[in-house]
DNA sequence: TGGAATGTTCGGCT
DNA sequence: AAGCCGAACATTCC
C-alpha cells in the first residue's frame, strides 16, 4: 500500500488543508504536547508524512495498512486522533505496522527515489553485489521505493529481479533510473495504487492497480510479450516478473 | 479449517 | 559487515 506514490498523495491531499490549522486536542498514540501548536508545511520524506509544527517535525509512517484522513469518525483501528481549529486529522492502522514519531532526530534515510539524479543512482548501485530488488527496497540506500514500484520499475527496464547490481552495465543502470522516475511520476498522476487498504487523505482510493504491468499478475499473460508473468520469492518478498523480458 | 500470504521496518544472529 | 530471518499485527484467500 504506502510506498512513495501513495504517501505523496496523501501529503498532497493534507498539503491543500492542514497549513495554518492549530492542533487543539489529541487523542491516541499522539503526543499531547502537540496541544496549541500550529501547523507550518506538509511534506513527503521519502515513505514518511512529515507535518512541520512550530516546535519541530512530526512524522507518520502508514506501514503495511495505515491510512491518515481527514475524516472525523473513530474506526476500531483508530490509533489517534488530532483536534484542529477546524477539522480532524485521524490516524487508523489496521496491523499496527505504522508510526508516529515526534521529536528527537529526523529519520535518517538514503535519497528519495524521485528526487535523486541520474549519476547519483547509478553511483549509489554500481559496483554493489547485492541483487538489484534487494537494494531497490533498502530504505537506507533509497527512500521511497517498495515491492509494488520496485517489480513495476524492474520489468519496464527488463531487469531481472535477482540480478546482481555490479553486473548491470552503466546504461541499464540508467534505464532502471528512467523507468524507475517514470512508474513512479504515472502512479501519482493516478493518485497511488490501492491494493486492499490504502485510501488518501480524503478517504478515496487510488487507481494506478490498473496499470501494474506485473505486480499482482502471476499467471496471466505479459503484456509485452504474452509469456505467461511468474512469482518467485527475492529478498523475502513474493516478486512477479516476466521470464522472457527480463532474463538474467 | 487452518495455514499461508499481504504493501513495511527493525533487531538479532551469522 | 552485510545480509538473511523472524517478528510485530490483523485480515483475507485458498
Amino acid at each position: 500500500m504506502p510506498e512513495l506514490p501513495e504517501v505523496e498523495t496523501v501529503v498532497r491531499g493534507l498539503a491543500a488543508v492542514l497549513p495554518g490549522r492549530r492542533i487543539v486536542g489529541v487523542e491516541g498514540v499522539a503526543p499531547v504536547d502537540l496541544i496549541g501548536q500550529q501547523i507550518v508545511g506538509v511534506s513527503r520524506l521519502g515513505k514518511f508524512i512529515r507535518i512541520d509544527l512550530e516546535g519541530g517535525p512530526l512524522f507518520f509512517h502508514l506501514g503495511m495498512t495505515g491510512q491518515l484522513t481527514l475524516s472525523g469518525e473513530v474506526s476500531p483501528y483508530t490509533r489517534a486522533r488530532l483536534q484542529l481549529d477546524e477539522g480532524v486529522l485521524r490516524f487508523d492502522d489496521i496491523r499496527k505496522f505504522g508510526r508516529v514519531v515526534y521529536g528527537g532526530a529526523a529519520p535518517r534515510r538514503g535519497p528519495d527515489a524521485l528526487g535523486i539524479a541520474c549519476e547519483d543512482f547509478v553511483a549509489l548501485l554500481k559496483g554493489r553485489r547485492r541483487q538489484v530488488k534487494a537494494l531497490l527496497l533498502d530504505q537506507a540506500m533509497l527512500s521511497g521505493m517498495g515491492n509494488i514500484y520496485t517489480d513495476e520499475a524492474l520489468f519496464r527496464a527488463g531487469i531481472h529481479p535477482r540480478a546482481i547490481a555490479a553486473r548491470l552495465s552503466r546504461a541499464r543502470l540508467e534505464g532502471l533510473w528512467r523507468e524507475m522516475r517514470a512508474v513512479l511520476t504515472e502512479a501519482i498522476a493516478a493518485g497511488g495504487s490501492s491494493i486492499s487498504d490504502y485510501v488518501d487523505a480524503r478517504g478515496e482510493r487510488g487507481g494506478f492497480q490498473a496499470q501494474h504491468r506485473v505486480y499482482g499478475r502471476a499467471g496471466q499473460p505479459c503484456r509485452q510479450c504474452g509469456t505467461a508473468l511468474e512469482r518467485m520469492l527475492v529478498a523475502q518478498r513474493g516478486t512477479s516478473y516476466c521470464p522472457r523480458c527480463q532474463r538474467r
